[in-house]
DNA sequence: ACCTTTAATGGTCACGATGACCAATAGTCA
DNA sequence: TGACTATTGGTCATCGTGACCATTAAAGGT
């Protein structure tokens, strides 16, 4: 009886995109970019100058360009926003996208959010322009523009779950580190404490995850017997994973 | 020297938009609606009418209208492709977005792209509209158009993984379910067999995961000892994970 | 009735991974 | 030289799991 609808995404168009769609929508990219330092984990954050939120600190992003995917807009703006010259063995990874109509007061927004993890801040304040860009501890990153802080616990929920069955923690250390580096990261992420020596079997029994650096040894600081060096090795998820302590019952 | 510049992603607005945002972005939510139906999984998907890709079969989805959500969108699309009267039990979960901007040929189209996890397909297809919708297995799911074959196979993977460490094989199940059904589920995601008494005793070992239906067992359509029912339980994750068996080496 | 078939249920046993420890090594600092 | 500190190496009991075998309760055929 009807006459034959297309009911896939892309199928009524170019006649359906002005029944449905002519209230266009901004695409937009945000950056929750993580790194460990001094053991605390730290975000890179921006703090706005216009209203809304005028003075509130914010996820770094922008505006997707016509003729860029997300994930292109996402490492550009992750290349504009740290001043590093090559992003591009950085892990960033989409997180979801956040489309509630109300999420911005002005106008239809849809932000497709990424986590980025890096090593050592290359920078307190990375970026070339004026607008204040800083990395902040991730527990004092206080009440956010926009939904922003959800996007942050989202993303750092989602880095400490890949901690658990991925090589992940690798990425937020320099390319030779050693495994208390490497086990900081866990205990700063995960909010726990980690048994050394098991902690250590653990890495080492997985082939893949890190393979040692031959002659050399870092003096950590000084203090200690020096530590073996490490490179990140070729596996990329972790069999069995590396779970964190169950602080008491997750059903 | 620079004027301060607003580097959040909804900070050069309206200003902005006209500078960075001024072809619009549709955006559209896409479906991988998924169940296991005699021991294969199945993908509901709908054929198109229309070119580009006219006649090929492509996965359900629509435009996520002005006052919507992506979420919201991609439940009232799952109502409308299955003909449910309430889908608000179902399973729906976000996978990630497709912006390339190629993937379709006539203008820029963003997709959010969900997975939803159904019981007992209620029709061979619903949806009350002339257009084709139809439960075709997941193996002969042969090309679909734009990059939904890219998406659905995201989609199996997500799901997959998901079994190892939640207990969402339950939402492919119904209400009250056998512990045969609920490993066929397993098997059928996974592809592989399992030992019967050691699925059995890791499901039962981990509280919340199911209970049983006090006096109730069913006769499995005939043959064997009738199976005791069981019910979801309150739990959502698996402690410690249900792993798949590895086919060889995973590193 | 009887035996076969089928599937669920119940249990054993050995191995691997892990948590909780303790001990030794190799540096710095006072 | 002697604390102090952090890395490194090891033991031991326990838990979870894979690979099995055994039993129970139904249907179906002879």
């Amino acid at each position: 009886m009807t006459a034959p609808v297309d009911r896939t995404s892309n199928g009524n168009r170019p006649e359906g995109y002005d029944k449905y769609a002519h209230e266009p929508f901004a695409v937009t990219v945000d950056l929750a970019v993580l790194t460990v330092r001094d053991g605390s984990l730290q975000v890179l954050l921006v703090e706005r100058g216009q209203e809304p939120y005028a003075g509130h600190w914010a996820l770094p992003g922008g505006f997707v360009l016509p003729n860029e995917s997300a994930e292109t807009a996402a490492r550009r703006e992750l290349a504009e926003e740290t001043g590093l010259e090559d992003v591009s063995e950085l892990h960033l990874e989409q997180l979801r996208t956040y489309s509630e109509p109300d999420r911005d007061p002005r106008m239809r927004v849809v932000t497709v959010a990424f986590a980025a993890l890096l090593p050592h801040p290359p920078e307190p304040h990375g970026g070339g322009d004026a607008a204040q860009a800083r990395w902040l501890p991730y527990d004092t990153a206080g009440p956010l523009a926009f939904d922003h802080d959800r996007i942050l616990a989202d993303a750092h929920e989602r880095v400490g779950a890949k901690l658990e069955y991925s090589c992940l923690a690798t990425s937020f250390c320099p390319p030779e580190f050693t495994l208390g580096e490497l086990q900081q990261v866990y205990e700063t992420v995960w909010g726990t404490a980690l048994d050394r020596p098991n902690f250590r079997r653990k890495v080492l029994a997985t082939p893949g995850f890190v393979e040692p650096v031959p002659g050399a040894a870092r003096l950590t600081g000084g203090r200690g017997k020096p530590a073996a060096l490490y490179r990140a090795g070729e596996a990329t998820t972790l069999h069995p994973p590396l779970m964190r302590p169950t602080p008491e019952g997750r059903s």
